[in-house]
DNA sequence: TCTTATAAAGAGACCGGTCTCATTGGATAT
DNA sequence: ATATCCAATGAGACCGGTCTCTTTATAAGA
């Protein structure tokens, strides 16, 4: 074991001046490659500097820059697959632009949403990408702004609060999967999520805070509407938060008068559960039931039969959000955008034709 | 829209104490909860700030306190679900001490490492988790002790370097899935790793950088060894990079003159190509092939059969590194110590009596 | 009444960089 | 030979906090 004990105070410019025998200034100039000096003086100092070990300080630096080469990115759970990849598309278009990422978990709650953008603040981050948790609460994102740090929205979109989003074309896409079903000959069909409106029986897409499953429900609601079906709405679930309540849900929806014949998972989470749920009860896929979940998720490949899955392009939309915060950052000045990726849907094996197909 | 131009310089100490007609020093006591102040001054400097919304510069005060705050992680990608969660449980450990979590990916390559650990360094992060791509080459691993920043290895141990770790039991894990092949009346099985050492044929675990990798192998090995069988070395493969290098993987070890007829995967993204090259094969499993996957993964338990699978708590494990690190951040003067987490095999439908058990 | 202890507030240095401005000296122009 | 310019370097303020040390005012003790 080598001596490491000293307890070192950092080396500084100052030091690397006075070994280099040049005026701090001079020193910091060389170090910081900025300004002008003559080339034997820049080896002196950089001789001076690997000797001791110089290592910036970049606290220092971000002081007086104002700038801290960091951007702090707000998801709901890193845990997730669809964060997770979100945040490996952000931070690999952050790298290369020369700028690192510090991550905060919401928990989709939104206090803790609002601590983090506090923190991430106070820690001057030169930029902030958030997934909102909530998008009719936004007294907190508005404060961002007004203190003056870009601001990108992901996954979801607050259009009143006028700043740059990155999400799906989660309407279209639901569109599309419930249209599959249709087309299929369902006529019964399902939407569950797992996020939990206060009020029960849903009745209205407006309840739904969260826009991307908002637009997602609407987009099943409408696919449907446009097939002249009635009353869409008593199939949409909510608060499939976990396997427990997820089996509840799943039971319930099968026990009714109509069962329904077909369902859409809103995200990959909600659709193990649900695969799961279905296994339990025996059920075989697509023969008695068929579904499509969001996210190409790994498991989703691997299942007998492999799922119909709506891909999201999450890395992409990860690197485009990052992407566009960083022009931002580079002082473009532009409108407000909302970016939309185009998602598709992979057919696998897990829709059919209903069972006995009722008109 | 509202007004939102003004580009404002924030709002600091001195401007709050202006407003609140107090000294520098004395809005820094209770803006900075420190010293002592009257209760009138406190609420009149509290008005003021609330009035102006302070927010305090955490760059300024890591700059005069020395502590950042920040713990920085590296991890070879977050993307793949061990990562992922060992970050979460990172992360949320790190919040109750109040810690914030700063991520940088290595992508399992040195030098990103080498690069990551510079500018974390530079951020000055109060300490280090890092998951070494390598565990032979550790010169800048040893410069992080050198500037006095305390590290914890997570995933794999470096005992040279004499720095804290947290690992899975990876030898006995090895051994245990091993043996429960073993048992199942296995005689060839294999071993498969996406590492990549340069030499082909693996002759000699020494060859493998990464210690958790290597203490599998060797697990593997002397389960073996210790049942009377020779030469298992001739089934371990490494180099399962991507699908299409895994299906030649599996290709060549099916197509040899004495098949394996069982095998273990050393990770979860391993397992599932693997599992997919099987699939492709038209191999059922476990009739054909039995298969052991390291890591409880999402997908394990939804393919037909489930897979049986070494659990790592990985959760768990981020977690104590995090305490450990904090511990150690706290003062805490302890000897460096290597924390080993206990998995278990969790038995599934992917392990079967070989087709035909040949002696 | 006068000293002394103590609580509250102020003044200013400091952290480690960046950056502006002043100073110096050698090359070129006249 | 003297004025002019510019490249190279130095001196020191500054960023926004923390923290030590000093000063002031008030209350208790003699």
């Amino acid at each position: 074991m080598e001596n490491l004990s000293p307890v070192k105070r950092s080396v500084t410019v100052a030091d690397v001046a006075k070994a280099a025998k040049v005026s701090k200034a001079t020193a910091a100039r060389v170090l910081g490659g900025y300004g002008v000096v003559s080339d034997n003086v820049r080896a002196q100092v950089m001789a001076a500097a690997t000797e001791l070990e110089y290592r910036p300080n970049e606290l220092a630096r971000s002081m007086t820059t104002g700038k801290s080469g960091i951007i702090g990115v707000i998801v709901g759970d890193i845990e997730n697959a669809f964060f997770s990849l979100a945040v490996r598309g952000i931070s690999d278009a952050a790298r290369v632009a020369g700028f690192n990422v510090i991550i905060a978990n919401s928990g989709e709650e939104l206090d803790t949403e609002k601590s983090a953008v506090d923190l991430l603040i106070g820690k001057r981050v030169d930029g902030l990408i958030v997934t909102p948790a909530r998008c009719d609460r936004m007294e907190h994102l508005q404060d961002i702004r007004r203190v003056g740090v870009p601001l990108v929205l992901f996954d979801r979109s607050i259009p009143e609060l006028g700043v740059d989003s990155v999400t799906g074309d989660d309407r279209d896409a639901a569109m599309n999967a419930t249209r599959h079903l249709l087309e299929a000959g369902h006529r019964r069909i399902a939407y569950i999520s797992a996020m939990d409106t206060g009020v029960d029986p849903f009745t209205d897409s407006r309840q739904i805070s969260n826009s991307a499953v908002r637009e997602r429900v609407e987009g099943f609601l409408s696919a449907q509407i446009d097939a002249g079906l009635e009353d869409p709405e008593r199939y949409v679930r909510l608060g499939a938060t976990d396997q427990q309540r997820t089996d509840a849900v799943v039971k319930r929806l099968l026990a009714e008068e109509n069962p329904s014949t077909a369902l859409v998972a809103s995200d990959s989470l909600v659709g193990l559960r649900v695969f799961r749920s279905l296994q339990s009860l025996n059920l075989f896929i697509p023969r008695d039931i068929s579904m499509i979940s969001f996210l190409d998720a790994d498991w989703t490949t691997v299942t007998a039969p492999p799922i119909t899955v709506v891909d999201q392009p999450v890395y992409e939309m990860g690197k485009k959000a990052a992407e566009r915060l960083i022009s931002r950052l580079n002082g473009k000045e532009q409108p407000a955008e909302r970016t939309i990726v185009k998602t598709s849907l992979i057919r696998r094996g897990s829709v059919a034709a209903p069972r006995s197909t009722v008109t």
